[in-house]
DNA sequence: CGTGAAGGGCGACCATTTGC
DNA sequence: GCAAATGGTCGCCCTTCACG
């Protein structure tokens, strides 16, 4: 727990640090702030900061940077928060009815409506576990001898493939078969899937197999998908624009050290 | 009410790093 | 190499609180 001094402090800190892109000193922090305490009396709750790992120090004598823990604590705790309005939830509530029942296309639209509130650039990221899992399996007869496997995972993706079977199967034999192997797999790995040493029929080793290649294979060519809007926005700020061109945007977060100071609210829960 | 311990804050001094 | 900026540390002072 820190206390409120200490809050106090980590805020200024990241807004100022947001806004310079430079170490905050404690002697520019009572300055700038009109602190009723020492910068003696700063650094040591800096140093208390640092201790907690909200903070750190570039080097000896610089001043301190926000730590990505400290950044959170910041969005989680000090941030202000803006009430939205009842028409603007309703109208939020609109699009993403409006939007197609998809993750990718709700991550678009969450991508969008963020830019557009906060009229700067947005990224947002699909849930993306690090060793995906499955929640479900589904066989959705297409022929005798062919059937469509789904495979939903833990992560709210879907996954398909079809499957050429050695003997025809009714719908209702496939629904029972993956009812058989959700107890097997449901919460199970790839690597844990393939580890399993239980007796099946050749239908269901089959379908065992699929799901296992399916998981080994959304986890190493499927990159993590991501949305970027607003970046228009944040071309029209003074900085990157030059004699009424777009400077070079690279240039400028490098010159600037940006792509440090700039905490980016990266993530789907529109809550 | 007086006294002593503990904690917090401050100023001064020194060490370190950076930029010119 | 030097000046400026910054943090760390030390000793002093003040306030608070417990205790006799």
């Amino acid at each position: 727990m820190l206390t409120d001094r200490r809050k106090q402090l980590l805020k200024h800190i990241v807004e100022e640090y947001v806004e310079t892109a430079q170490p905050v000193g404690s002697r520019a922090l009572v300055d700038k702030y009109e602190l009723p305490l020492s910068s003696a009396t700063i650094r040591n709750e800096m140093a208390a900061l640092e201790d907690e790992g909200l903070v750190a120090q570039p080097h000896t004598s610089a001043g301190r940077v926000p730590t990505d823990t400290g950044y959170r604590y910041y969005v989680e705790a000090l941030m202000p928060e803006e009430e939205l309005t009842e028409d603007l939830r309703q109208t939020i509530r609109h699009q993403f009815h409006q939007a197609a029942r998809e993750l990718e296309e709700w991550a678009r639209l969450a991508a969008a409506i963020l830019a557009t509130r906060l009229r700067n650039a947005a990224v947002v990221t699909t849930p993306h576990s690090p060793e995906p899992r499955v929640r479900w399996i589904e066989l959705v007869g297409v022929h005798d001898y062919l059937a469509l496997l789904i495979v939903v995972l833990e992560e709210a993706r879907v996954l398909q493939q079809t499957l050429t079977l050695d003997e025809p199967f009714t719908q209702e034999e496939l629904t029972s078969l993956a009812r058989r192997l959700n107890n097997l797999v449901a919460g199970k790995s790839a690597a844990e899937i393939s580890e399993q040493k239980i007796a099946l029929s050749p239908a269901e080793v089959s379908v065992r197999q699929a799901t296992s290649a399916l998981l080994k294979a959304a986890d190493e060519l499927t990159p993590e998908p991501s949305f970027m809007d607003g970046v228009r926005d944040l071309l029209k700020q003074p900085e990157f624009t030059e004699g009424g061109r777009v400077v070079d945007l690279l240039g400028v977060l490098e010159e600037r050290s940006l792509s440090k100071a700039i905490p980016v609210a990266a993530g789907s829960d529109m809550g």
